[in-house]
DNA sequence: GCGCAATTTGTACAACTGTACAAATTGCGC
DNA sequence: GCGCAATTTGTACAGTTGTACAAATTGCGC
């Protein structure tokens, strides 16, 4: 009956979790906004931890694909900085920006993804768990040679601060509107890409400063 | 016969709040969690809605005031770079130390904050823009006089990256310490703080970099 | 267009939710 | 230690939740 219930489901489950996360939804709040009944999601998936298992699945594998090919071009950038930033877009671009253009959104999905780790849901932690981010080791390492000598510390919390930077323009883009009294929109997600980039650039390249500063001197 | 049953409901609420978000926790596992029963909370509070208004401005209020008293000392400082390091000091310690030792803490408080405004609660938005953080207008003006010359988007949305920073910091720490192999500690609340400091002490301070960088050229 | 498998619906279930309120208990001024 | 107000308890209520499953409907190979 339906054309295709099943990807309308999942698109749906996206875009709720993403607004209200994972607790707040209903799988019958799913349902009515897909124009289906309840069964049609135990019948397709099982269960609600299921569901979100595929949510994930689903835009995860893309998105860090989409990232490590990004990443291996940077990687042929021979100048330390300009290397520094391009890796640092081939992590935030993917978080962004929707590659296969089916799929509920970059920015979706990680604004998902956002609310899933805040809420700390079991579900939720022991999917991320399993998917663990191998990707995130490799942008780790490309990082630390942009930047000889920085301490390890600071390379990880930066990573940190990048990822919760990313999750939180994503998560309350109006704090953005508001505090500049509606000159900047904060929902203008190129302006935000860019923004993140450049402070996360500025926050790596300051922990090789030690050298450069004294270059100053 | 309790010692204080309200302040043990208030605390408890913070707790399981920041633990797993407004939806997640009923009132029966705050009252569970204080040794008492679900209509002492109806009794006290009169709602949800209104026991987290109650959690919520309980910790606002000092935190802010130990903001605004930081930013105070701050601004004596004449050295621009100093002074800015010293304005983002002031932002950041109050999120995470508990100036009056008796309330739940000003990590665990920071922590609910980040969780309620990820999950995107009625009751929390509402009570959140109630509260809106004039004190966040006086950091920013603040920070802004000490890079003559950056745009007001760079500054905002630095502002914007600082809190994400502040807030995944919180919720997901365990993250630092998986990715760095388990050598750098993502629950070392101190060294969190000062690794936030400096990240964006990096980041506000090259929006002035234009003039600087033209005195190197 | 028959027949069967895949899908969708409808409904039932126990568990849990926030709230309301009467009854029991407590603490304290006197 | 009486008496009254403040507090705490217990219980009831209607609504919602995830899940299970029988019945109805659909789609499709033949």
């Amino acid at each position: 009956m339906r054309p295709n219930l099943r990807e309308a489901l999942l698109r749906n489950a996206v875009t709720l979790f993403s607004r209200s996360g994972y607790n707040a939804v209903s799988l019958r709040d799913i349902a009515k906004a897909s124009g289906a009944n309840v069964g049609s999601l135990t019948y397709h998936f099982g269960s609600k931890a299921k569901l979100l298992r595929e949510v994930y699945e689903r835009h995860t594998v893309p998105m860090n694909a989409r990232r490590r090919e990004l990443l291996g071009e940077a990687l042929r950038i021979s100048d330390a900085d300009q290397r520094l930033m391009a890796i640092l877009r081939a992590y935030v671009v993917p978080a962004f920006v929707s590659s296969s253009e089916g799929d509920g959104g970059g920015a979706e999905f990680t604004r998902m993804r956002a609310v899933l780790s805040a809420e700390g849901n079991p579900d939720a932690q022991a999917i991320i768990a399993d998917a663990f981010d191998e990707t995130s080791r490799a942008f780790l390492k490309a990082l630390a040679d942009c930047v000889p000598g920085a301490p390890l510390s600071g390379l990880v919390w930066r990573s940190q601060f990048l990822l919760g930077s990313l999750y939180y323009a994503l998560i309350n883009p109006d704090r953005v509107t508001r505090l500049s009294g509606g000159t900047v929109d904060g929902n203008d997600r190129e302006a935000a890409v860019n923004q993140i980039v450049e402070a996360s650039y500025a926050s790596f390249r300051s922990l090789g400063v030690e050298t450069r500063q004294s270059e100053r001197a």
